[in-house]
DNA sequence: CGGGTATCGTGCAAAATTTCACAAGCGAAG
DNA sequence: CTTCGCTTGTGAAATTTTGCACGATACCCG
């Protein structure tokens, strides 16, 4: 769940030409996940013309607290200035590197129903991630139209995907077959799978894996909602920023 | 995040005519995050013939520690039988109406585009959950093909979502959108809402929000993945069952 | 150039969540 | 009817995660 961080340290900060790192710490898989939505708005912020922002705007913004906004920045280096803030085009930037989001990365695609469909068009894939190959038994030897990419039987996940290197692989076939994709992906050296699929997938421990489950979320919201159709308000609870 | 729960005890145990419930008792929502993975496997399981399973054996298969799934599950009642462990059509069952699954939820979706097509197509929504009204600012007018819904403008949501007592809310319009989106909803009564946009929304205490965001999940996982293309494999980590 | 203000980074405390470990209960077998 | 083995439910401990509070420091303004 967690891991030692190499030096992601932050660039040259006035007098610090060595900012402390707490390189060798291990971080926490949930910063890790908070980590993408830092990106995101201070891109975001950088792009409205603003220059730089205090933990409190931004928390203010994402609906987290500013003390847990700092302490995520600090563990990776000194971000900030003091009496200031910190600037949001180079925030982003550095936070986008520790992620390395800062070069391209091909992903396989498992399934091209619905969802692969939907994901295959995404426009917020690109251009960081690329889809550079897809699987579906059913479509085998179509073409995906705006890529051109032939689509290959899972039989061929495994030698295709190590083939193109591919390190990510996105899993959008059905329940019952999503194990034995993932096992393919794995076998052809896939490290990390985001999985649409309603299974809990068994992989090895160098793999990480990141649940996409709509139909769970929207299963675990109801409990807050009134239980009988037609009921008038209950008492129900707030849930801030949590699942992913 | 968290309330207080009503008496969802489990039916007639044995001797225990009222199961020890622990009403009042409010439960995290975490705990509330992870009910529908056992519903879902639970099911899986009475449906494979398996008429009961220890906290062990689901432990195993669903990748949480036995202890937790026991705790999460007594949080609500006694529902397993010591030396035999949990009945698997009776558990689904209970957690189920704990979930308020036992009834059909209408749910307004907003934004017909990619996703918004993907979602209103997608076989894992009934029969719980009904696409009872579609909205989608250039869409307008035209029709949703197997339901033979008719799309509505954003402004029409409050007033229609009201009008149908719709309590469910999905969000598949583009990021710019969503805030403005989010907020005819909750003014027309939604009090849960399932985001897909890349933003955080804002939404009064008693509404729940749950992000489905699968490019921050790509973007966090790259993190345990090699810096450089080409490069050999590093010292990654794992990841548990987390992110929802 | 010096005082005042804003905001970070962080030790420490608190809260939340998970794990441990075991008494108690249930069912099966003899 | 008693014993034995398995598995729950749960106090208590451990661990993880968040929040508080404040010293330190950078910037701004006069």
């Amino acid at each position: 769940m967690t891991r030692t961080i190499p030096d992601h340290s932050l660039r040259e900060n006035p007098n610090d030409a060595v900012p402390i790192a707490p390189v060798g710490h291990p971080i926490p898989d949930i910063v890790i996940r908070r980590l993408p939505i830092y990106v995101r708005t201070l891109r975001s912020l950088s792009e409205s013309g603003v220059d730089s922002v205090s933990s409190e705007e931004l928390a203010e913004q994402i609906g987290i607290s500013a003390a847990q906004i700092r302490r995520d920045l600090a563990s990776f280096g000194r971000f900030g200035r003091q009496g200031k803030g910190y600037s949001t085009a180079e925030v982003a930037d550095s936070v986008a590197e520790i992620l390395h989001l800062n070069r391209g990365w091909d992903v396989a695609l498992a399934g091209f129903g619905n969802i692969g469909r939907a994901v295959a068009h995404h426009r917020g894939f690109p251009p960081t991630f690329r889809i550079a190959a897809i699987f579906d038994r059913r479509k085998e030897g179509r073409e995906e139209p705006s890529t051109g990419l032939h689509i290959l039987p899972p039989e061929a996940i495994s030698a295709e995907v190590r083939r193109l290197g591919i390190e990510l692989g996105i899993i959008a076939v059905p329940a019952g077959a999503a194990q034995d994709v993932a096992d393919r992906m794995v076998e052809g050296g896939v490290r990390a799978l985001l999985n649409y699929a309603p299974v809990v997938l068994r992989v090895p421990d160098n793999v990480v894996v990141r649940e996409v489950d709509p139909v769970a979320a929207l299963r675990s919201m109801t409990y807050y909602l009134s239980p009988a159709a037609g009921d008038g308000p209950d008492a129900p609870a707030t849930a801030g920023l949590r699942a992913g």
